[in-house]
DNA sequence: CCATGACATAGATAGGTGTGAATATTTACA
DNA sequence: TGTAAATATTCACACCTATCTATGTCATGG
């Protein structure tokens, strides 16, 4: 077991951005994650997923919301699978992805959040 | 005046990511705030400035909070200021910056918001 | 008017990133 | 066993980006 903790581990124990000044570890271990998300295709496969009934959708849906080549997409599911921000789970010969909602709630209190 | 949207402007007319799928013209819009966020030394300057005294600092602050040359903070305060996370002002010899931090709260209300 | 200090811009460069084509892997099923 | 379908991996390439050095602009004080 690894001492690396993947993005979406780095996230939950910061004070909001606007509390107090980041630390540059701490701004090391967030910023991969949001570098995940910065990216249009990105955002709309969290989007895809996160609102798909279920909260999962397999790999075959998410092609075809897309005019990219099928390991185009699989490259951006691995980035954000790696970040921590999509779960898998393979079933048979398709492959799921579940959306991480807790991930992207720590990351907005961190962003947006108010209080400590 | 132009019909061109800052990135800030856009996020403020979308329902959250979890809620239904992001159209591609709104994942455009939004991608350029978070790619901007998505740096480290953006995302503590962001911080630093959110969470000085007064919500603004002066790039001469800012620098000496970094190893990095000052045409280089410079660019980075830039890019912030283009999306729209950052404000700028001139007073004399010094430039002072200030967070938006009604756009950092759109933003995070777009990634974890559980309401419309 | 000139020198100095604060900040921005321009140009160059090494490394990163999104994409597609080709190929591999894995599972189901005949 | 062998074929087809779903997904991942590899490789290559054009483009973007973070950084520095050098230089420019602008306001202040002598």
């Amino acid at each position: 077991m690894s001492l690396e903790l993947t993005p979406v581990q780095t996230v939950a124990c910061c004070s909001p951005l606007t509390r107090e000044p980041l630390s540059a570890p701490e701004a090391e271990g967030i910023a991969p994650l949001l570098k995940a998300l910065a990216d249009p295709v990105r955002l709309r496969l969290m989007s895809l997923v996160a609102s798909h009934e279920g909260g999962e959708a397999c790999v075959c849906d998410l092609n075809d919301a897309f005019e990219l080549s099928q390991p185009t997409i699989s490259h951006h599911l691995k980035l954000l699978h790696e970040v921590g921000l999509l779960d898998r789970e393979k079933r048979g010969v398709w492959v799921y992805y579940r959306a991480r909602t807790e991930a992207l709630t720590n990351l907005a209190a961190l962003i947006g959040g108010q209080a400590k």
